[in-house]
DNA sequence: ATGAGTAATAGTCACTCCGACCATAACTCA
DNA sequence: TGAGTTATGGTCGGAGTGACTATTACTCAT
C-alpha cells in the first residue's frame, strides 16, 4: 500500500477509501447471575495504523457485493454466524479519522444468537468484549460502538427487535430479560406481558418450557414484521419501520 | 475521466466511487389554494451517463471537507441558502447503480424555508419540483427521493422538525398546514392546538400576527432541542433524538 | 355601522393506554 | 407437605387523544 507513505500533498490527491465495519451484538449469559449482558466481538489490527489495538470487523468493498453484503462477510468472518439482523448504521466520514489516509467508513450493525460457536471461534486476533466498559479502541470506533448502542436502544424502545436475539421459540421472560439487559433497567412482569400479547408480530405457541424450577412458561414465537405493507421495495432501498401518525384527525 | 470508458475487468480493479448527493425538501405556497406543497431542487445532467436527466445535487467528495460539508455545499451551491437542518440519510451502494462504475452515493437530506431566492436561483440546469409525481430521475434517484420522503414524514410523526421549514415567528396554523402538507392530511385545528401546546420545545411570544383576516394568531418561537443531554459530543459522531421508553416499570 | 363569515381559542366527554399494584396458579425443592 | 418462586390474570387511577361544541376577535361586504 502506498497510501502509508503519502505526504500531506499526495494525501489531498488521492479518492478517499472507503471502508465496510459492523457492530455485532449479542447477548451472553452471566455465570453467576444468570441475566444476560450485552458482548460484541473485536478484532486486533495487524498492521498499522493502530496496530495491536481492537477495532470492529471489516474491511474494504469488493467490487461484486453491495454494502449489505459486505456487512454480513465481516459478520461470518469474524463469527462464522449468518446475520439474524443487519441494518445500515451510518456513514462515518470525518476529515481526521485516520491518520494517514482520508478514510470514509460505512458501518452496519446486527444482532446475532447468543451461540456457544463464539467460543469456539474466538482465537488470539478475534475476542469478544461486554458492551459497556471498552478499552480505547482503533481509530473512532468507540463512538461507534456507542452511536450503534444508541441506535439499539433506540430501537428497542420502538419496534420489534429484541426478538432477533432470541431463539425460535422464546418465553416472555426471556423477551423482558433482553430489554433489561439492553435497556439497563427493570420491568414489571405482568405489565410487559400485556405489552407484548397486544403486539402483533409474536404468537403463543402450544408449548411449555419444561425443567424450570417453577411454574413452565409458555412459549411463543416471532411472526415477522407484521404489515409494514411494502416499505422498501427496490433492491438498494433500505428497510424502514412504518411511521405512527398520532395527531388529532377529523373523520 | 478514464472510468467512462473502463471495460468489465477494468471496472474490477477501480476502487468504488465516492459521491455525496443531497435531498432538498421545502414548502411552496400553491398559488391558488394558499396550501404549502412539499418541493425539491433538481439539477441537469451535462455529462454521461444519464445526460440531460434531471438528478439530485451531488458531487465527489473533496479531501478537506467533512461528509456533512460536502452535503451542505450541495445545499447551498443549488439553492443559495444556508443549511438549517441537515442529516444524513444513508448510503446507497448497490453494484449496479451506475453503469460504467461502482459508485457509492453518501446522501443527506435537507429542510429549508421557501424563500424567494428559489425562483432567483432557478436556471436551465437547476429546477424545482413537486416532490410527488417526478418524473424518472436519473440512476436511482427517485428511490432515494421516495426514502427522504418516508424519513420526513416519519420524522414528522415523531420529533420537532417542522419548525425548519418555517421562520423564526409562526403561527400554530403554519405548523399545522406544515404536517397536513408532507403527512396528506387533515387535522383537528384545536387537538393540534393542544398538541402543540403541550410541546416543550415551542414558546408562545407576545407578539400576534396581523393583517389576516380573521383574529390574528399568536406568533410562536422554536427554543431548539430540548434537553437531548447529550446526544452526540463528538465530532463525527451523528446527532439522534432520544428515545423515549414506555414499558411498565416498578419504582 | 352592522351583521355575516371565518379563523383562533377554550373546553367537554368518552375511550384507550400504561404504570402501580394485588391475587391466584403451577411448578420445584427441601 | 409446605415454602419459595415464577407465570399469569386482573384492578385502579392518571395521562393522552380523537370527536365535538362553544366562544372570541378580527375583516369585509352591504
Amino acid at each position: 500500500m502506498a497510501f502509508s507513505s503519502a505526504n500531506v500533498s499526495e494525501r489531498e490527491l488521492q479518492p478517499p477509501s472507503l471502508a465496510i465495519s459492523t457492530v455485532i451484538f449479542a447477548l451472553r449469559h452471566d455465570p453467576d447471575s444468570g441475566r444476560p449482558e450485552l458482548w460484541l466481538p473485536l478484532v486486533r489490527r495487524i498492521r498499522q495504523p493502530h496496530r495491536g489495538k481492537w477495532a470492529l470487523p471489516g474491511g474494504p468493498l469488493a467490487s461484486h457485493e453491495s454494502l449489505q453484503d459486505a456487512a454480513g462477510r465481516n459478520l461470518s468472518d469474524t463469527t462464522g454466524l449468518a446475520p439474524r439482523y443487519l441494518e445500515q448504521l451510518y456513514a462515518f466520514g470525518g476529515v481526521d479519522r485516520a491518520a494517514t489516509q482520508r478514510l470514509v467508513s460505512i458501518v452496519y450493525w446486527a444482532l446475532v444468537q447468543p451461540d456457544e460457536a463464539h467460543h469456539a471461534r474466538e482465537s488470539e486476533n478475534v475476542r469478544w468484549f461486554r458492551a459497556d466498559s471498552l478499552e480505547p479502541l482503533a481509530f473512532d470506533h468507540n463512538e461507534i460502538v456507542d452511536y450503534a448502542l444508541w441506535r439499539l436502544r433506540n430501537k428497542m424502545a420502538y419496534g420489534s427487535i429484541a426478538y432477533h436475539f432470541l431463539g425460535d421459540r422464546f418465553t416472555l421472560a426471556q423477551v423482558r430479560e433482553v430489554y433489561e439487559a439492553v435497556l439497563g433497567l427493570e420491568l414489571d412482569p405482568a405489565n410487559f406481558r400485556r405489552h407484548l400479547r397486544a403486539a402483533p408480530d409474536i404468537a403463543p405457541t402450544e408449548e411449555f418450557q419444561q425443567g424450570g424450577r417453577h411454574r413452565p412458561p409458555r412459549l411463543y414465537r416471532y411472526l415477522g414484521p407484521q404489515s409494514p405493507a411494502t416499505a422498501g421495495t427496490a433492491a438498494n432501498t433500505p428497510v424502514g419501520t412504518p411511521a405512527p401518525v398520532n395527531t388529532g384527525r377529523n373523520p
